[in-house]
RNA sequence: GUGGGUGUAGCUCAAUUGGCAGAGCACUGGACUGUGGCUCCGGUGGUUGAGGGUUCGAGCCCCUUCACUCACCCCA
């Protein structure tokens, strides 16, 4: 492996055939769930705008400060790869009518996503996403909705274990108020707070609340932090109160963490990760989906003001958490050998004119000794391996040979379909 | 973006103090000229991630760089 050889880009990396069908797993079983839901699939171009994301993502958050892959183009637009799937959704709601005409839609997208972080187990620069939103109900009842189809879509995935952590975020009413409470209240402790935490309190203060630093953490314990829930407006209580009655009503369990933060500006109220294994300790691994309300979204795109909720799980992380699983069996391959360069050309008519039957049979295409390819042909996985040369040619026949049971006959060229229908039933 | 660890054949890994770059698997050929798996024998495959330095001599020490990985950060 010299250097000179030429390497994927970092942090993008290929998807091989042993691994592939994980993916597929995930996918069919997603596209199942989101049927059941009534969920209908879109794709949005990888390119938008990139102003479309500095908007409503939020110029200041990491996401489009520092991490998004811009450029211009060759007639001088700004265009970046979408970092994450919600707004571009958003952006084709509003473009094709759907605001006005159905404003009760909800759509998913199986899509990568890209952002320019430093790779790390379960992050990748470019990474794929299962998302879901739904558009026009403002009740918590679609936010109840979206966590019950993540956790149906987990449970078909095989992951028993994973905790639902919630909190509400407030509304544009209350958001800033409580924002301003927590600032009053870090800035005295600013001196005894670590430096990561006192540039948090400008830059993101509900970080500083989950800082993993000890001191941090008995310092603040020993205060009355506050808190959003005791900031919230009545119309968000309520919301998140009848968003809890309902998820016991589905028999959801969840744990409240009031200090759960989102990295994007567009989320209101609710908001909610989830997390693998039962304890709920969100420290030490990664959300494996996340999502919440955004109600303010569509109208600062220039839409109405329309409420939507939705979600994003990592098809990376799914990944990681999946039980181990064997591969599907393959469907048993039938391979075709030749000795002699017209038999060669047999088989491989011969080959298609089975395909055509539904077989899926495999014409040896590099030929060499017969030992050669009767090896090849059994680590291909073949069950049955159909053998032409001189003689079988001469006496318009082919040779069957079972692999498995190391028995072989001769069979007429002409019943090889009906032969090998009655063989693989 | 910050800090630590690791890079040796396609894969998994050896190589004493700085002293001839190796094994297993895989691939390939033969034993067995038209019959796979098992066994035995042979072969291909490497600028030791890359570049520079120290040294009589570097896989090993030093510097730079790239990649992977872990933590931070961020987030799905």
């Amino acid at each position: 492996m010299t250097n000179k050889t030429v390497q994927s880009v970092r942090g993008f990396v290929d998807i091989l055939p042993e691994d592939v069908w994980k993916w597929r797993f995930i996918e069919t079983t997603a596209r199942e769930v989101f049927q059941l839901y009534g969920f209908e699939e879109i794709r949005t171009p990888v390119l938008e705008k990139t102003d479309l994301f500095s908007r409503s993502v939020g110029e200041a958050t990491d996401i489009v400060g520092k991490e998004m892959y811009t450029f211009t183009d060759r007639s001088g637009d700004s265009l970046s790869l979408r970092p994450e799937g919600t707004v571009a959704v958003a952006r084709a709601y509003l473009e094709h009518g759907f605001a006005k005409n159905r404003p009760e839609s909800s759509f998913y997208y199986l899509a990568p996503m890209f952002r320019h972080e430093r790779p790390q187990h379960g992050r990748l620069r470019q990474f794929h996403q299962i998302g879901a939103e739904l558009f026009g109900i403002p009740g918590p009842e679609a936010d109840a909705e979206v966590i019950a189809l993540q956790a149906d879509l987990l449970s078909r995935l095989g992951l028993k274990d994973f905790s639902l952590v919630l909190n509400s975020l407030g509304c544009r009413v209350c958001q800033p108020q409580y924002h301003q409470r927590l600032v009053n209240f870090l800035e005295p402790l600013a001196p005894q707070l670590c430096p990561d935490c006192r540039r948090r309190i400008q830059s993101n203060p509900l970080r500083v609340l989950d800082c993993k630093e000890a001191e941090c953490q008995s310092l603040l314990r020993s205060q009355s932090v506050p808190r959003i829930s005791e900031s919230l407006c009545l119309v968000c209580q309520d919301h998140f109160s009848e968003l809890q009655a309902i998820l016991k009503t589905l028999e959801l369990e969840f744990i409240l963490d009031p200090f759960l933060v989102r990295g994007l500006d567009y989320y209101t109220r609710t908001a909610f990760e989830i997390y693998p294994g039962r304890a709920g300790g969100r420290s030490r691994t990664d959300a494996i989906s996340a999502g919440g309300r955004y109600d303010e979204l569509i109208s600062e795109l220039g839409g109405p003001s329309l409420p939507a909720v939705g979600f994003a799980l990592g098809i990376e992380r799914i990944i990681l958490q999946l039980p181990e699983l064997p591969p599907p069996a393959t469907k048993p391959a039938l391979a075709l050998l030749a000795v002699g360069s017209s038999a060669r050309r047999l088989i491989q008519k011969l080959a298609r004119e089975l395909k055509a039957n539904g077989f899926p049979a495999r014409a040896d295409l590099k030929g060499g000794s017969l030992k050669a390819q009767f090896h090849r042909a059994d680590r291909g996985g073949a069950e049955l391996v159909i053998i032409i040369g001189e003689d079988e040619i001469k006496d318009q026949t082919v040779m069957v040979r079972d692999l498995k049971k190391s028995e072989q006959e001769k069979v007429p060229a002409k019943d090889i379909v009906s032969y090998l229908s009655n063989r693989l039933k």
